[in-house]
DNA sequence: CTAATAAATGAACGACATTCATTTAGTGCT
DNA sequence: AGCACTAAATGAATGTCGTTCATTTATTAG
């Protein structure tokens, strides 16, 4: 019931765009509701995503938060009703950051892989919102849902029949966010170590696997051509 | 430097099995050694697998699990260094639960089959374990190991190139993880609500979506097939 | 004008993981 | 045997973090 009126993601005016600078401000303010409102959803979003870049997920605290927008985090509780509704909105504004333009505007194949690329690589960097996005709803998030709804019509002028549209797309994404978490992990992770001798064929895989670029890069690019064909098959059938 | 010479996943006796009554013990034990160590790891594994059936995954703490283990929290700190430890010991045990079985006795495909439905089956079930996996070396993972192991002769043996077995390995375990969200996601998690009529495509791709079996199972089904295609091309072929 | 609501402060709470001093028991060395 | 060292337990304490609540002030609706 609580801040469901007002805002809107609009940006108003200065708020948002200097609060965060948590400088050199005389004061605290005193107790009590501001003439001017202080916090709104997109400044609440725009100083999580700086404190993310900052200082990583770690740092992304409500403390840490309201420092940095110069509130007291109780303040915060007035616009979201918890941290992750927090989280919820960096989520939908990374999703706003993938890149769907060749759909409509490149062949199906070509569209699939530039999008799940970007999609890829814009979450690769936050993959601690990965296990939240994976339970949300779309309904609360306006831009994820405006994604799903350019892919979705991208799949139906290639041919898809309409019932296998989401499963396909669910079948990507889970991919895609599985290949995130590659992304961030350390290079030795599969390094068998002490148990080298007890696991000869893993080892020898693992020795001989050396390529040209980012491992993670080459396990993704991998999996998302055999997804694109397999997939692509589905086209023009009927359901 | 502590508890790294004696532990074994031997399950010494008694301690493991007993402990997780956390009955009708009379008292408390008093300060100081006991005669017989009342943890090890083995112990602390399955009481973990216990709480975790019982409580769910925000019932792992550290403190429930010392109380189901009838002992102090801090006691716990002699066999683990941290509470991430404790995920991994359940994640090693977890893993030996996985199906491998269909490796050497049946065809690449049905193997890969077998085993992955098994693998995302087994974690669906431990999605809060996700993110601890996919970042983690699997050298402190002994079963986890000899998983990769089986399944890297299985491809080798089917006549995949050994530089591209880990690859496609990776491929396809991303897919299984990303796959074991969907399956404790809501079922009405794609529903568009009140922003249905400016996804039009999206929202009758939705609708027209249900089939016969939970749409997670449809969806890495399909995934799945796609894969096991696009990786089995792959055999025979030079690097 | 007045009641309701929105938006801030600041104090407090309850979990939780973790650390530390202390106690007691076994082990290895001479 | 005796002695130092280490292992394994208790119990108290700490610091962080998300969240709640009473209170204050300003805006808005009727």
């Amino acid at each position: 019931m609580l801040g469901t009126t007002k805002e809107r993601a609009g940006m108003p005016a200065v708020s948002a765009e200097e609060g965060h600078t948590a400088g050199t401000g005389t004061g605290r303010r005193r107790a009590g509701r501001p003439s001017a409102a202080v916090l709104d959803k997109a400044g609440i979003t725009t100083a999580a995503l700086d404190l993310v870049s900052r200082k990583g997920y770690d740092g992304l605290t409500m403390a840490a938060l309201a420092k940095q927008l110069e509130v007291a985090p109780s303040a915060l509780y007035n616009h979201v009703a918890s941290k992750r509704d927090v989280l919820l909105l960096v989520e939908d504004h990374l999703t706003s950051l993938v890149d769907v333009s060749a759909f409509g505007s490149k062949s199906w194949e070509d569209a699939v892989r530039t999008w799940a690329w970007s999609y890829r690589d814009v979450f690769a960097e936050h993959t601690p919102l990965i296990p939240v996005i994976a339970v949300l709803p779309v309904t609360d998030a306006p831009q994820t849902l405006a994604m799903y709804e350019t892919v979705s019509k991208g799949f139906l002028d290639a041919g898809f029949p309409e019932e296998r549209i989401v499963s396909a797309i669910v079948a990507l994404e889970s991919f895609i966010f599985g290949s995130a978490y590659d992304v961030t992990a350390p290079g030795d992770i599969f390094e068998p170590g002490s148990m080298a001798d007890a696991n000869p064929h893993f080892t020898a895989a693992v020795r001989s696997s050396a390529g040209p670029g980012r491992p993670a890069d080459t396990a993704f690019g991998l999996g998302l051509e055999a997804l694109i064909s397999g997939l692509g098959a589905l086209r023009g059938q009927a359901g």
